[in-house]
DNA sequence: TTGAAAGCGCTAACAT
DNA sequence: ATGTTAGCGCTTTCAA
């Protein structure tokens, strides 16, 4: 590391403030509070004035003491367990999208330096002037919330699982796009089919786990337990669990249906350095819809993660702007649908 | 879209305000403020006293008012053009574990929407409670930069090639790591070699243009300019440069060095689907060290990113902690270093 | 150890 | 159209 220290002092002006802008103009500070605010009872020629000697002067109104007034900062909090590329990063940008189309700032807050998952809400609440909050942690439970219902700052609950009608609630629908993957392949004429899974406790794999067993059901199809694996949700999992597989000496199935793409992309690899072919060998969906699916032509079932960030962060500042008393709280779900491109073997068994 | 509407309305609790505990602990509020602060002033029964009344009024401090009172808010901004996988994420996660070790809140300002790169700042400082905020934008210019040295709010820029003794910068040198890698491939014998630049008017790649050059100067190599292709920094536009010079004719070069990894991994890809092996017969060499180079056994100049980010926010944080009248800026240079690795056949050329 | 009161810099109701 | 002034909810000095 070089360091160069730069000699010459920072050129130091105090700070402007409002009193010393209306001493100038010789006005009130109503008047240069009404300038500021874009409000009438100034005459165009004084705002004309008061706007040019606040630029000239270098005046910025104070952001806390408007807070302060105005009892609102139009600010919202973003509150992560921790933020990694793909589906969470997709989410937060969904939610800066919006935050900056309703002229919100946006805190993020991770919570992976803070171990609590309950110590960050609190501690983003007592620091930060935020107008309401949105909560995305998958450790975040009923019992949790509820600590946070008696506060009077509203707040929205994104893929949370959390049923209870005082509290918003964002999430993605699991259990139809599972059933509609599934049903899919059985449709295509796949019989022996493998599910990877994500983590046997995971609210998100329970629903799809379900959907798909619905699917199976009306086809009168049974799934041997051997062919249900538990990739974590996760791409080195999902390749472990191949392996094992592979050594079990079990027949190969004749499609996959992965709980997400990440382990779908890496199945979809393993596959092709073991020489199998796909979709011609064995066929393969996804679910998510993260970009990398599209290039690599995987069947997948979309899901609107950005929508579900932009969803979030609306229905935040739309509760924010409600009045207390006339608030009704929503639980908004966001459906997924099948894209159906190459892996699936579609366009092989259904010819146009 | 499902939507269900919770018809219990959400319970409201006006908020409790510091009066409200001082009245019904019958103390001052002087003192509540100690208690809040840990400061000493209360005796020990009392403080207890009001800690528990404060819990069970569930009070909460407004930091707004706070805020207005301390002349600090504890929150900083990161001004970003955009925020997407890989470099700029890795850079605002190192500044988001530093502001949370430092017990500091971060704002996200992403500037996609706003068009404008003097807008955002702009907006931030206008509505926002921040000390100050870090700057991380390719298209930041001296000239932008000096209006904001007007305001008595400190900044830092990020990799933004600004030398201006009065501003606070930190950056990632490339110079010398260009020249590390350039060199170490001329050591190794190569020498037609091919540069896989970043855009023309791009100052990292300018600078590592010129580090390269220098190797090159001193083995008195010449590099024809049809070996320098433009990738733009982008993987796509490497591959499309790849395939542009496939079709010149000209003969492939014995060692290719990209200016990112991205660039370089694509390249790798591109090389191995055209059955041309790396590195027995293109070595290449990449710039950056993103997390995917390791397991691509890429050799390449592997930069602090995430150290970048921390340590511009706590050079921010302590230019906050530090009275104006003694601030000193500084410019910060992390240096990079070589990993060799498998791409640039070290280990075939220099057995051990 | 405790309390009273003067700010912090703005907004907005009210008076002129 | 413009000025006056009482808050907003906290911190902190000063006096008791």
């Amino acid at each position: 590391m070089t360091l160069k220290r730069a000699t010459r002092k920072i050129q130091l002006t105090k700070r402007v403030k409002l009193a010393d802008v209306c001493k100038a103009a010789g006005v009130s500070k109503a008047a240069i509070s009404y300038v500021l605010n874009d409000k009438p009872g100034v005459s165009p020629e004084m705002r004309r004035k008061i706007k040019s000697l606040m630029r000239k002067m270098g005046y910025l109104p104070t952001p806390a003491a408007r807070h302060l007034s105005l009892a609102r900062s139009e600010t919202i909090a973003a509150i992560f367990q921790d933020l990694t590329a793909g589906w969470l990063l997709t989410v937060f940008r969904g939610i800066a999208a919006q935050a900056a189309e309703s002229k919100y700032q946006l805190i993020a807050a991770l919570s992976s330096q803070y171990g609590d998952e309950f110590k960050l809400p609190t501690e983003v609440l007592a620091r930060a002037s935020v107008d309401g909050f949105l909560w995305m942690d998958p450790r975040v439970r009923p019992v949790l919330v509820k600590r946070f219902k008696k506060q009077p700052i509203p707040f929205v609950v994104i893929q949370g699982h959390i049923d209870d009608p005082e509290i918003n609630t964002v999430s993605i629908e699991n259990s139809n796009g599972a059933y509609d993957a599934v049903r899919h392949l059985l449709q295509l004429g796949y019989r022996r089919l493998m599910l990877m899974t994500g983590q046997e406790d995971n609210v998100d794999s329970l629903d799809k786990l379900a959907g798909a067993r619905r699917a199976l059901r009306e086809f009168g199809v049974t799934l041997p337990k051997e062919y249900i694996l538990n990739g974590h949700h996760v791409a080195s999992y999902a390749v472990e669990a191949m392996n094992a597989f592979a050594e079990s000496g079990r027949p190969m199935p004749e499609a996959i249906f992965a709980f997400n793409d990440d382990m779908a992309l890496a199945v979809l690899r393993w596959l092709r350095d073991r020489r199998l072919r796909v979709p011609e060998d064995v066929a393969l969906v996804g679910f998510d819809g993260v970009d990398e699916a599209k290039g690599a032509e995987l069947t997948t079932v979309e899901t609107p993660i950005r929508e579900m960030g932009m969803t979030a962060a609306k229905l935040l500042i739309e509760t924010i702007r409600t009045p207390p008393e006339q608030r009704k709280s929503k639980h908004i779900l966001l459906d997924g649908h099948l894209a159906v491109r190459k892996t699936c073997g579609a366009h092989l068994r259904q010819p146009a």
